[in-house]
RNA sequence: GGGGAUGUGGCGGAAUAGGUAGACGCAUCGGACUUAAAAUCCGGUGAUGGAAACAUCGUAAGGGUUCAAGUCCCUUCAUCCCCACCA
């Protein structure tokens, strides 16, 4: 007899939902808490997929498991549900996206109810929810206030397919993340978030928290924190002068000529009449390139000579100004100054236009890795000395002399916080008489998405602009217009983790006390596709939430894990292009069971990894589960008394399930069930305390019959709350173990003896041993080894 | 170019204070049950040689440290991910 999933599983999910088994008192600080989040979806039309339940059964696990052991624990879900798919969705029915993004939250909620994961429902969140974003646009106004949001003139990532702006971790090779379409640079007015002024706290609070190593690096390259000195340098015959940023101000006396960016704004006013003509036709040549060429830096360099010259502040000499496609006018002050002996990109410059290479550091310049060792020369005061003497040596005489200063550069850069599109978070903000941007005041929040007849862009205008009655407002007697722009898909997701604790509060984001108690997140699970988008936003507005007296903790997410992704049948992940080996979550839960699903994703292997899907691994899942039920449901084996003989298999599972699961490496913790289960197969009478408990831990991992099972045997109405199982040091000590003879770290024989015995004994009962004794004979013995309860090694 | 990670049977993967490599599962082979098949239960299964006992080899490749290396160190190769002309 096999079991059957559908019937019991939907007689559990029932009667969790009607008991509310998992509701969560958040106001009950009696037990300890323990807050376990999971990356919430987008609810696409098409539903989970199957990277969906991998990260959302390891939490799922580890509430259950920290239920039983006495938590309070929180584990909610909720729809990251604005968003390009609903408003294309609109544009092209005509419908209000509202409509479609909650037919597909129903779905989503129903396939999420279908996998057993003991969500507390009644927290359930949504970004589009205006009770939502009243407090996502709250938080945006006090930025504003903070001058932290600000609207201002920049070079952006313009998208002509979407008709929007797009953040820089939007954007992939040049293209649009969402759509694949061709995105260029362009200058507009834009909201943007100084997330830059966060850059040293985020930067700091990376070591306090128990991340991935590989996350915590990603993010510090990301905020890329170089230090290094601005150098001012006079132009030659002018009243101009501009800036360089350099990590290596010490080699200023090999700067043979400098490079500005082609859109610095002093290119044309330095330009001489005589280059005129081949610097407009360069900037034209920069400006029309994609990024994707300006990107690929296996090219020639390029550039023009602008006929200027600057004068090099520490020794007077003339060294000619070019202007270049390699120095980005973003990032540090747009120029810089070249030293071509010393930096690999000035000195394929300087080859290509054969310019003066003068190495200030002794060593061999054609490998260019000489600029760590060797001592200073052609430098005068700098003469002699090491690179980090040099260094401040020379920030010292710019200093004294005015001519520069240290500076730390990020190259981080602001957030683009505002897009072209209907199906977002309305910017509360009103431009009044045209000059002076005001945000609403916190009674008028939420400022509610107007319905439209039509949701296209228009001229790369927001389709918000068209909704002229919402759009004009008056103010003190004043005109007013808002914002038209929306707020990015990553505004909500910013902060929603923090509403979960107060869901329904009308008058704060989240009661303070119960922040203060259910902060930080004790775990949070989700793909590394985030590493540096989401997860950067969200620590940099949790800052600043703290520093405004919000939210109780600098640091939002204690510790987390990605889960990796679960690749097709062919080893590729799974997608358009390779159909055929797309597994739908939905048609295995109802051919296998939700348990199935839940156990073989868990048994695939480590959490973290990349793993192919098997057809047979979800079988023998399924095969393995009802092994269990048949075992506990049909065989008349279970007795309350002990004879002992599953003591140390018991109490070894105990052990290893449980510290398997705090560390999430469940492949093993299962493993370990399964050669739990195959001992018990072994006996004639199994002690019912033993399964009992064993039913417990598994239940876990496949909560339908693990409830369904503890029901048959015990008529507890949940095992939820069942305590966990503890396990018997005393019992995991066995009076013979076997012990391994090694001649010169060869294995050579095996016997069985007791873990206590003694050094001397145990090195007589070796060299006694049988097998052996070919090996030693007529041989000195140079030395033993022994390793308690393991080894024996004899040296010959 | 920079950063990070990974590399173990036919397959997914176990094993790190250095101490029996291949747990557990899949696949496969055999046995029991069955008229038969499926399901189930039990057992074998890294490679090579051998009837067997056993021997030799074996954790991407090469070197090293050590009584002992999948694990530590050096060099090389391959794959994946992230960033990328960041001065």
């Amino acid at each position: 007899m096999s079991y059957n999933h559908l019937e019991i599983e939907k007689k559990w999910q029932e009667y969790w939902q009607k008991h509310q088994t998992f509701y969560t008192d958040v106001h009950d600080f009696s037990k300890p808490k323990y807050y376990a989040l999971d990356m919430f979806p987008y609810p696409s039309g098409v539903g989970l997929h199957a990277g969906h339940p991998e990260g959302y059964t390891a939490t799922d696990i580890i509430c259950r498991k920290k239920r039983m052991e006495g938590y309070n624990v929180l584990h909610p879900m909720g729809f990251d549900s604005f968003g390009l798919p609903a408003e294309q969705y609109a544009i092209a029915t005509g419908n209000h996206p509202a409509s479609f993004t909650e037919k597909n939250i129903e779905t989503f909620r129903q396939q999420l109810k279908m996998l057993g994961f003991s969500y507390d429902w009644s927290k359930e969140i949504s970004t589009c929810d205006p009770s939502f974003y009243k407090w996502t646009q709250w938080i945006f106004k006090k930025l504003f206030e903070a001058n932290l949001a600000k609207c201002i003139e920049m070079p952006v990532n313009w998208c002509e397919a979407l008709g929007t702006v797009l953040a820089n971790d939007e954007v992939i090779d040049g293209k649009s993340e969402r759509g694949n379409h061709p995105v260029v640079r362009k200058m507009m007015k834009q909201w943007v978030i100084d997330i830059v002024a966060y850059a040293e706290k985020l930067l700091e609070g990376l070591e306090e928290i128990d991340w991935p190593e590989s996350t915590k690096e990603m993010q510090r390259n990301w905020i890329g924190k170089s230090q290094g000195a601005i150098i001012h340098f006079k132009v030659n015959n002018s009243v101009e002068q501009f800036d360089v940023f350099s990590t290596r101000p010490d080699t200023l006396f090999g700067a043979t000529f400098c490079v500005l960016a082609p859109e610095h704004p002093l290119v044309d006013t330095i330009t001489t009449q005589e280059y005129r003509d081949a610097v407009k036709e360069y900037k034209e040549y920069a400006s029309l390139k994609s990024d994707i060429e300006r990107n690929d830096t296996t090219k020639e360099k390029t550039g023009v000579f602008t006929g200027a010259y600057a004068i090099n502040p520490v020794n007077q000499k003339l060294i000619p100004i070019w202007i270049s496609d390699y120095v980005l006018l973003s990032y540090g002050s747009g120029a810089v100054m070249a030293v071509p002996a010393h930096d690999q990109r000035d000195y394929e410059f300087a080859k290509t236009f054969h310019l003066d290479i003068i190495p200030v550091i002794e060593g061999d310049i054609s490998t260019q890795a000489n600029s760590n060792d060797g001592v200073y020369i052609n430098s005068e005061f700098l003469n002699g000395m090491h690179k980090e003497q040099a260094i401040s040596a020379m920030i010292e005489y710019l200093q004294q002399r005015k001519l520069g200063y240290p500076k730390v550069n990020y190259r981080l850069r602001e957030w683009i916080f505002a897009r072209q599109r209907y199906w977002g978070e309305p910017i509360p903000v009103i431009l009044v008489d045209g000059r002076e941007y005001v945000t609403l005041k916190d009674e008028d929040l939420p400022l509610i998405l107007p319905e439209l007849k039509d949701y296209s862009p228009l001229n790369g205008q927001s389709p918000l602009s068209q909704a002229s009655q919402w759009l004009h407002v008056s103010i003190d007697g004043k005109k007013g217009i808002r914002e038209t722009s929306t707020m990015p898909g990553s505004a909500g997701s910013s902060w929603y983790f923090l509403r979960y604790i107060d869901p329904n509060n009308e008058h704060a984001l989240a009661d303070y006390d119960l922040l203060k108690h259910w902060l930080p997140v004790d775990l949070y699970i989700g793909g590394p596709e985030h590493a540096v988008g989401h997860l950067l936003y969200a620590r940099m507005w949790n800052h600043f939430l703290y520093d405004q007296g919000v939210v109780p903790v600098k640091e939002p997410f204690k510790k987390l894990i990605h889960q990796g992704m679960i690749l097709g049948a062919n080893g590729i992940k799974m997608g358009k292009r390779f159909p055929e080996f797309v597994v739908d979550p939905n048609v295995i839960v109802k051919e296998y069971g939700a348990d199935t699903l839940r156990i073989y994703e868990m048994f695939m292997g480590p959490l973290e990894a990349s793993k192919p899907w098997n057809d047979q691994g979800v079988e023998a899942s399924r095969k393995w589960l009802e092994r269990v039920y048949r075992l506990v449901m049909e065989m008349d084996k279970l007795t309350d008394e002990n004879d002992h003989k599953l003591d140390y298999i018991y109490n070894y599972t105990v052990k290893k399930v449980s510290e398997d699961i705090e560390q999430l490496s469940l492949n093993t913790a299962i493993s370990q069930m399964m050669i739990f289960i195959n001992e018990c197969y072994k006996q004639d009478k199994i002690y019912k305390e033993y399964i009992l408990n064993f039913i417990k831990m598994l239940s876990c991992f496949a909560p339908h019959l693990g409830e369904e099972m503890y029901h048959h045997l015990t008529n507890e109405a949940t095992i939820a709350y069942q305590p966990w199982p503890e396990y018997d040091e005393s019992k995991l000590v066995l009076e013979e173990i076997e012990i391994v003879i090694q001649i010169n770290g060869k294995l050579r024989g095996k016997f069985k003896g007791s873990p206590n015995e003694q050094e001397d004994t145990l090195k007589q009962i070796a060299l006694q041993h049988p097998s052996i004794q070919s090996y030693i004979e007529g041989k000195e013995i140079k030395k033993m080894f022994v390793i308690k309860g393991r080894v024996i090694n004899i040296v010959v």
